[in-house]
DNA sequence: TGCAATTACTTCTACATTGTAGATAATTGT
DNA sequence: ACAATTATCTACAATGTAGAAGTAATTGCA
């Protein structure tokens, strides 16, 4: 594999974070994986990938303070590292590539 | 797993043999993910891959005609099914939905 | 002719990495 | 103590990948 391979499942977590900016945690992670691709999926999911892609470096996270509201344990944010943004950047790049002037078959419907 | 995933590689293989038309079989195929992704991938990764994707029906393969030239084996051409081009039309756009509007940040350099 | 060498592909075997869910545990507010 | 939230553990299935081995053609030469 190459050096900052991830798969498609990570790719979409590590976009999810970036658009979810200050606000990425396991939860809302999750629901805007769903709402945008009308996939459930598994909180346990989403943590176990958020876990490895932290191990590669790819992410960062901090323990949120406990929120002055309704109990629950604290949260912990998900940002993404340099690393982690060249990666996606350049699996964004790798996939343009590869389906670049095939759009016309890949979107009709 | 939604019915009709794929993941990043298969997507790969897909779109290039939706490229590569009827010319689409093992050698070509690798060829042509490592020319546009700059990734070289062995053939039998490529071969793995082409097999799953014919049991998960989303190609079709035919044995081709020995070619008049320097022998060697008989060539697999694969081409999509129906399931296969949906699966991967599928993939395609919530990958566009879940990238949409992040395209300054994949794309800065 | 006829068979070893060469060529062009494909299949087998095995293991690493990623995808995913369900059960379980940890914190915090009331 | 209990309800509310979020996070971790455990386990297994699916996908990614390489290297060795196998097969079917053509060629060249005894």
């Amino acid at each position: 594999m190459p050096p900052d391979y991830i798969g498609e499942f990570e790719q979409l977590v590590l976009m999810t974070i970036l658009r979810l900016g200050d606000q990425a945690y396991g939860a809302t992670v999750r629901d805007e994986i769903a709402d945008r691709t009308g996939r459930d999926v598994s909180l346990s999911a989403v943590y176990t990938t958020l876990e490895r892609l932290e191990v590669k470096k790819m992410l960062r996270s901090r323990i949120g303070e406990p929120t002055p509201q309704r109990g629950g344990r604290r949260k912990r944010y998900f940002a993404l590292s340099t690393a982690g943004e060249h990666a996606l950047q350049a699996s964004w790049q790798r996939l343009k590539r590869v389906a670049e002037g095939l759009e016309p078959l890949l979107e009709k419907r």
